[in-house]
DNA sequence: CATTCAATG
DNA sequence: CATTTAATG
């Protein structure tokens, strides 16, 4: 293979999407590699062929509470290491971090906690950023040491710029799209700080989105009034070598087997 | 009209049963008075055309705790009184009874809770039925002195004998057939007791059932494994009025859109 | 196995 | 507006 095709989606509950078309987008899809967020089951309530689809081998960090959050990494080949959760005691056993190593890269799975501005749930968001920011920097450098590049993928519940949602001043005190959210996103994406690269916008500087998260609320997603959240973060120069970049919209429009779409990535090897 | 027809369901929430089919039903029934159960929602959360049918009085006893519980009765004519409740303050706005005036009758829409062996459930069934039969008896004394007959219709969660269920032995230990239950039941229909009949029962005494709740699991409906659990409960006079009862069994058959079907009875007036 | 609800998103 | 769980049935 010439290229390592990366893809990454919040699947809104694994169960309800495999009854909605989950498995033949995963039968169709060329990945090495795909990244699911909000899986909200544990293996054992999964039905055998959406928790050990053929050809794939599967890590899953659920969360303790049932039915919540829940990441998982699906490969074509072996990683030689898992690792559940990151560098935080309060978030080891909340489902959303999961990383594991393949030959000179390490992949994470991120579902970053969702918001509502006011209340604990903000708080344990900003909690989560305050931590996670030191873990990438740590793990960059971790990664360099062994000639790994970085890969995080998954749903960050933050929209970078205004280019990055559609109605971004209506936006600006919700929670996803407040100033303190933005940048601590662009620390994650200063050269000078976190230092890694957003790959899809860096292969589309001038594009509105592309968005791949719609509210299942009023005709958000027929007007494509939708919110870029889901991002891969890369290593600088694993991100230089990203050839293609696409959200893959027409996954989810049909069916609608969940509220976000699928971000695929190409890398050269 | 030479006969008044009443039919009693237990509609196990009536937005559901309305997204699945009863107003077809409703449309075709040509009784005069409809008694409803399990309700399960407040007027204001019901659509208007579920809410008020053209051509019916509607009234609502729903239970304070919301989505449980709630009796409604339905009559073509406007009743002369409707009384929320019995005698007992426990149970006065939990939605499981209501009462209306007709002209030489009252009739009423009972919903009995449901127990379960050992536990708080159970108790509650029966400090339930020891505050009901007292009321059954001053009843049918107060109606008498007005020269009104009792009919009471719902579901009682009780079956009588063992014709009255399909796996009786396998009951004798669960709520619903337990031997106090039944021997309540008996007082209720005991002519030197509660006075009352049980009006399917005396049309069709060798019957199997006719059974009319079945559970949603397994094959318990087309297999037949129902339970008798819903009655028209009438003064004896009224009672030997009845010239036809029968459970609408297809009525929820292709639709299925309770797991209890309507048990309708018509009296000569 | 179905209906509600509440919390979450 | 959709997914879970929990309690209820």
């Amino acid at each position: 293979m010439q290229q390592l095709t990366v893809t990454s989606v919040n699947v809104n509950g694994l169960r309800a999407a495999a009854r909605k078309g989950y498995l033949p987008w995963l039968a169709g899809t060329t990945a090495d590699v795909v990244c699911l967020q909000e899986v909200r089951a544990e293996e054992a309530q999964l039905p055998a062929e959406v928790a050990r689809p053929a050809g794939w081998h599967v890590t899953y960090a659920p969360a303790e509470a049932k039915g919540r959050a829940g990441v998982a990494l699906l490969t074509r080949r072996e990683p030689d290491a898992v690792r559940i959760g990151f560098d935080c005691a309060e978030f080891k056993a909340s489902g959303r971090y999961l990383e594991a190593d393949l030959p000179g890269l390490t992949v994470a799975s991120l579902y970053l906690p969702s918001g509502e501005v006011g209340t604990e749930r903000q708080d344990e968001k900003e909690r989560f950023m305050a931590a996670f920011l030191p873990y990438l920097v740590d793990l960059r450098g971790r990664a360099a040491a062994e000639g790994r590049e970085v890969l995080v993928c998954g749903d960050w519940n933050i929209a970078h710029r205004e280019a990055d949602l559609r109605n971004w001043r209506a936006n600006r005190t919700n929670s996803g799209f407040l100033p303190e959210e933005r940048a601590w996103l662009g620390r994650v994406l200063d050269p000078a700080d976190g230092g890694y690269t957003d790959v899809v916008r860096a292969l589309h500087p001038d594009q509105e989105g592309p968005y791949s998260w719609w509210s299942y609320r009023g005709r958000a997603f027929d007007n494509d009034t939708g919110w870029r959240i889901d991002y891969q973060i890369a290593t600088p120069s694993l991100a230089a070598r990203a050839v293609k970049a696409h959200v893959e919209r027409a996954a989810t429009h049909a069916e609608r087997w969940s509220d976000h779409a699928p971000v695929t990535v190409s890398y050269e090897r």
